[in-house]
RNA sequence: CGCGGAGUGGAGCAGUCUGGUAGCUCGUCGGGCUCAUAACCCGAAGGUCAUAGGUUCAAAUCCUGUCUCCGCAA
């Protein structure tokens, strides 16, 4: 019987809990989650959805602001003689002591290929940026920001319309697999993990609201990756009349050249709302104006009184 | 009680400040035009104005409570 402590928050990791505690060989003694905050309107304290999942199954859930610096929580995790911690979207630094704690070790699982988008946000930065690939890597956790020695990894195609709610959900039905082969291979001795090859290592930036608001003067296709890559958060956004729209689906048309120094609207049809580019023209199909829900394009086009020659932007 | 916006035929909106006949762009249905159409012309159906009270001769509109949705901030 393989012990394992859990580390994790976000629901991306959820899949991969719930698949370690059906395993038959695998026992997870615990979970360990940021503590419950503040979230949404009215700043209502809501519990991480691992400790849901977990409370869920009856896996004792511990809660901290920092492991770290946390000797009541790490004395507790000392006392179950762990062989593996497994850390997924943790969101918080390992100390050299608590990486110790571990017969074996303490692996983690980060959504890119290694030493490619090293850091908080590899998923969206992958399409932001054109990519079409991507993958989940297993590791050693080391001291330095994912540069632990490589386990395992498996690549994942990105298709031309991915957006970051898609690529996430098919991480989070991917990691699950990827973590057990894992912590088998290692227990076994069979898996040797092997140096990230430190040529071509990148750093993925978390995005921030203002990396939403949609450059104009950029090409159909930059724009396009823009929007998918953060419909999730932060969300593409212009303005129009004074008003906030955020863009949450598009599509390229053409990447031609025309004579224009900025995003002009030249159609307006059912598909959606043409925006003709200094490279090329998009297509925006879904939209959601301030104060209202995601509608088609062309309903908002309706109800805006929008016309070919009018601008988004101001 | 973090700040703010929104709820009006099937969709998206205007009307609310200044109370007095339900409006606009679409969609749907029927008819016409057409070889034909997602185009154009004519006509029709469809709304307890989120909800519960209050004020008033009269409330979508003013006042109060409730529900739902959303933007910001964290």
């Amino acid at each position: 019987m393989i012990k394992v402590v859990y580390m994790a928050t976000p629901d991306i990791a959820v899949k991969s809990l719930e698949k370690l505690i059906e395993a038959q060989d695998i026992k997870v003694c615990a979970a360990v989650t940021q503590i419950d905050r503040p979230k949404g309107r009215g700043n209502k304290l809501t519990p991480p959805p691992v400790k849901v999942c977990a409370i869920q199954n009856s896996i004792p859930c511990y809660q901290t602001e920092k492991i770290s610096c946390d000797k009541e929580l790490i004395d507790k995790l000392k006392s179950y003689n762990p062989d593996f911690f497994i850390t997924f979207a943790f969101g918080q630094i390992l100390s050299q002591e608590v990486l110790d704690i571990p017969k074996f070790s303490t692996i983690n699982l980060h959504a890119s290929l290694l030493p490619k988008y090293r850091g908080a946000n590899p998923i969206q930065r992958c399409i932001y940026n054109g990519d079409t690939k991507t993958g989940i890597t297993t590791m050693l956790t080391v001291l330095a920001l994912d540069a632990g020695d490589i386990c395992e990894t498996d690549e994942i195609p990105i298709t031309q319309n991915m957006t970051d709610i898609e690529l996430k959900e098919i991480i989070s039905e991917k990691s699950p697999d990827l973590i057990c082969s894992t912590i088998k291979g290692l227990y076994e001795g069979k898996l040797v993990p092997q140096k990230q090859c430190e040529n071509g290592v990148s750093i993925a930036k978390k995005f921030v609201k203002q990396d939403g608001l949609i450059d104009w003067t950029k090409t159909a296709e930059e724009i396009h990756n823009q929007v998918r890559s953060m419909v999730d958060f932060p969300t593409a956004f212009t303005y129009f009349n004074g008003k906030m729209i955020k863009i949450t689906e598009t599509k390229v048309i053409n990447m031609e050249k025309n004579e224009i120094d900025s995003g002009e609207i030249t159609d307006i049809k059912k598909e959606g709302i043409t925006v003709k580019l200094q490279t090329g023209s998009v297509l925006i199909t879904k939209v959601k104006p301030e104060s209202k829900g995601i509608m088609p394009a062309y309903d908002f086009a309706n109800g805006a009184k929008l016309k070919a020659g009018m601008k988004f932007g101001v």
